[in-house]
DNA sequence: GCAACACACGGAAACGTTTCCGACACGTAG
DNA sequence: CTACGTGTCGGAAACGTTTCCGTGTGTTGC
C-alpha cells in the first residue's frame, strides 16, 4: 500500500542505501542524486515506515508516562508540562493510566522493556524492589517525579516540611482541633506522599505540645466523593476539628462544598488547607501547598532524556520547591461554640 | 541483551516457528513441547519484541489520540473514558496535544500513517479536506469527537440546539441583555463549536425578538485569563449586559471569578452559563450545559476499534445528548439599575 | 505390508529500515 | 603507465518477529 524505500530507490534510480543516506544525512551524497532522491520522495509521498526504523535502530522513540490518580488536577498539569517538552523533539508518548492494584502491576510488570519503550517516568508511585529489578534488568532508563529511590534518578517534595509549615499556619492563627484527611498511608499504589504528609502534620502538633488524637485523622480518601465522607465524619464528631487539612486540592474542594451544604462559615467556622495549588485553588481561594507542577512535569522528562543520552551517569535527585500560599479559608477559629457555629450564617 | 525468540528456541530445543506457535496459540503445539517452550519463556524472561512484531504483522497495536486544548478540563475528562475502554485491550495510547496552529499541522500530517499507528481519534477538531485526503490515502481509521465530517466516523454534538436551550432559559428568567464569551468563530484550529453555539445564541435572541448586539459578544478568548479580561470588558459596557453565557465551564468560572472580584451578586446581578458540566462545575453550582463527557471518551474508542476491525463499512455518526443543568448561578434581573447593583453585596 | 492421512514441527522468507563493506570512476602524483 | 586517494554509490546483512511450505513420524484402514 504505502510507498517503501524500495520503491523510492527503483523511482530515483539509486540504491536503497543512497535513500536512506539523503534521509538521515548520514552520509554526503552528490548534489544532483540528492534531488533526484527527494524528487521521488515528494511524488511518492514516502514516509520511513516507524516499525521497520525502530526494529533496524534498536530504539523506539517513545517515551512511557505512567500515570495514577488521573483524576486528579495535579496529575494533568505534570502531564502539560511533559508534553510541552516533548513537543518540541522527536519522540513520542505513551500513556498509561493505572486506576487499580492488578492494574498498577501489569503496567509495571509489561512497560519496562526494552523494544517497547526508550525511556520511562513514573509520577507519584513506588516501584517495589521487584519493579527495580526488572527495570535494571531490562535496563530502561527510568525517572520518578513526586516519588523517589536510592537508585533511581527522581524528583522528589519535602512533603514532611510542607505539611509541616501548612499546619503550623493553621495552630498559630489559634486553632488546636485539626483534622487531617489523607489517603491510605499504606497507600496501595506505593506512594509515600500520603504517609509523609501525615508525618509533617503530627510533626507539628507535637512541636507545639498538641495531643495528636487519632479520630481527627481519616485516611483512605480517593475521589470527591470520599473527600465528602470523610469530612462529614469529621464534622460530625462530637468535638469536631475546626480546620482541616487534606493532602490535595482537590480533596479541600470537597471539604468547602461539605461546609457549604452544611452552611458553615469558611473560615469562620471552619479553616481549610489543601496540597498542590491545582488552578481552581485560585478560584475558590482556597490556602494551600503550592508545588510546581507544570515545572515539575518539564524537569521530569528533561532528566528522563538527559537519563538516555547518557545512561551510566549516577542517578541524580532533585528536590522541587513548594510553598505555603496562604489565601481566604483560613482564619482564627471563631469563639462562638459549635452548636452556634453550625447555624450563624444566613 | 534481552532475549530473542531465537534464544528461546536454542533454549528449549525446538524451532522458532514452534516457540511463536505456542506464544500466539497460532498452531496445535505438543503439550510436552509447549511446556518446554514455556519453561525456556520464563526462564529468559522473554516478551517478544514489538518492533519485530510490528513489523512482521503490520500493525502497531497503537492508537494516536489528538488533543487541542488540553487545558480544558472537559478534553481531560474525555481522555480519561479513552483510557478505560484501553486499560482492557491490547492497544497502547499515543498520546498527541496541540497548543499551536503549526503544531496542529505537523501533527495532523505526520500522525496519520500507516506504519505508526492502526487508528486515529481525533477530539474537537475538524480536519481540512487536505488533512482527510491524507487520511484516507493512507488509509488510516480515523473517528472525530465533537467534530464532524460526513466522510469520517465521528461524534457530534447538537451544539446549536443546546446554547439555544441555554440563552432560551435565560431569556425566560427575564433578562434582555446577554452577553456571549466565544472562542474565535473562524477557530484557527478548524472546530465550529464556538460557532455553532453562537448560532444557538442568535436563534434564541431571533426568537425572542431580541436584537443581536456586537458587543456584547466577546469572541478570541482561549484561556482562564483571556475569560477575565473579556468579562471585565463586557461589565465595563456603557449598558452592561445582566446575563453571561459562555462557550465552556472554565470561561465560566473566570466569569465568577470577576464578579467575585468586583463585588458583584451571582445571581443576583450577573447570570453565568457554561458549557461542559465539568466536576467543578457542581462545586461552583454554575448553571451549565452538560455534555457526557467521559461517555464521548468511552464511545469515541469504541467506534474506532469497530472502524478499524471493519475498515469499510459506511462511516457512522453518531449524536452526543446535552442537557440543561439549572443551578445556582441562574436567577432574574434585578430591578435595581446597573450603578446601584455595583454595590448592594457585602 | 502399504497407501493415505493426521499430527507435529523446523526453518526460510518476508516485513522495511539502517549500516557498512566493497566497488567503481576519476584525478593526481610519481 | 602505475599506484593511490577521493568522492560516490549499490546492495547484502542484520534487526526480531510471524507465516507458511515442506518434511518426518506415527497411525489407520484395507
Amino acid at each position: 500500500m504505502a510507498a517503501t524505500i524500495h520503491d523510492v530507490a527503483r523511482k530515483a534510480g539509486v540504491g536503497i542505501g543512497t535513500v536512506s543516506s539523503v534521509l538521515n544525512n548520514s552520509r554526503p551524497v552528490n548534489e544532483k542524486t540528492r534531488q533526484k532522491v527527494l524528487t521521488a520522495v515528494a511524488e511518492l509521498d514516502f514516509v520511513p515506515n516507524p516499525s521497520g526504523r525502530r526494529l533496524s535502530l534498536g530504539k523506539t522513540h517513545t517515551i512511557g508516562v505512567v500515570i495514577p490518580y488521573f483524576t486528579i488536577a495535579s496529575q494533568i498539569e505534570r502531564l502539560r508540562g511533559v508534553m510541552s517538552v516533548i513537543a518540541g523533539s522527536d519522540y513520542d508518548i505513551n500513556l498509561f493510566t493505572v486506576e487499580t492494584i492488578p492494574q498498577r502491576n501489569k503496567i509495571l510488570q509489561t512497560v519496562p522493556r526494552r523494544g517497547r519503550i526508550d525511556g520511562l517516568l513514573i509520577f507519584s508511585l513506588n516501584p517495589t524492589e521487584a519493579d527495580l529489578r526488572r527495570i535494571h534488568r531490562h535496563n530502561i532508563p527510568t525517572v520518578l517525579v513526586e516519588a523517589s529511590h536510592p537508585d533511581l534518578p527522581h524528583l522528589f517534595l519535602d512533603d514532611v516540611a510542607a505539611a509541616q509549615t501548612a499546619v503550623e499556619h493553621l495552630i498559630q492563627l489559634g486553632h488546636r482541633k485539626i483534622g487531617y484527611i489523607s489517603d491510605y498511608l499504606d497507600d496501595p499504589f506505593g506512594s509515600f506522599f500520603s504517609r509523609n504528609r501525615y508525618q509533617g502534620y503530627c510533626q507539628a502538633l507535637k512541636a507545639a505540645d498538641l495531643p495528636i488524637q487519632p479520630e481527627y485523622h481519616r485516611q483512605g480518601c480517593f475521589g470527591r466523593e470520599d473527600g465528602r465522607e470523610k469530612t462529614f465524619e469529621l464534622l460530625n464528631l462530637p468535638n469536631p476539628p475546626t480546620a482541616i487539612f487534606t493532602y490535595s486540592d482537590d480533596i479541600a474542594l470537597a471539604v468547602l462544598e461539605v461546609a457549604r451544604d452544611l452552611n458553615l462559615n469558611v473560615p469562620g467556622d471552619l479553616s481549610v488547607v489543601g496540597y498542590d495549588d491545582i488552578e481552581l485553588a485560585n478560584f475558590a481561594q482556597l490556602t494551600t501547598v503550592r508545588q510546581y507542577l507544570f515545572e515539575s512535569g518539564i524537569q521530569g522528562v528533561e532528566l528522563l532524556l538527559d537519563t538516555i543520552e547518557h545512561p551510566d551517569a549516577p542517578p541524580s535527585h532533585h528536590q522541587l520547591p513548594t510553598e505555603l500560599i496562604v489565601r481566604r479559608t483560613t482564619a482564627s477559629p471563631s469563639q462562638s461554640n459549635d452548636a452556634v457555629s453550625l447555624k450563624n450564617r444566613d
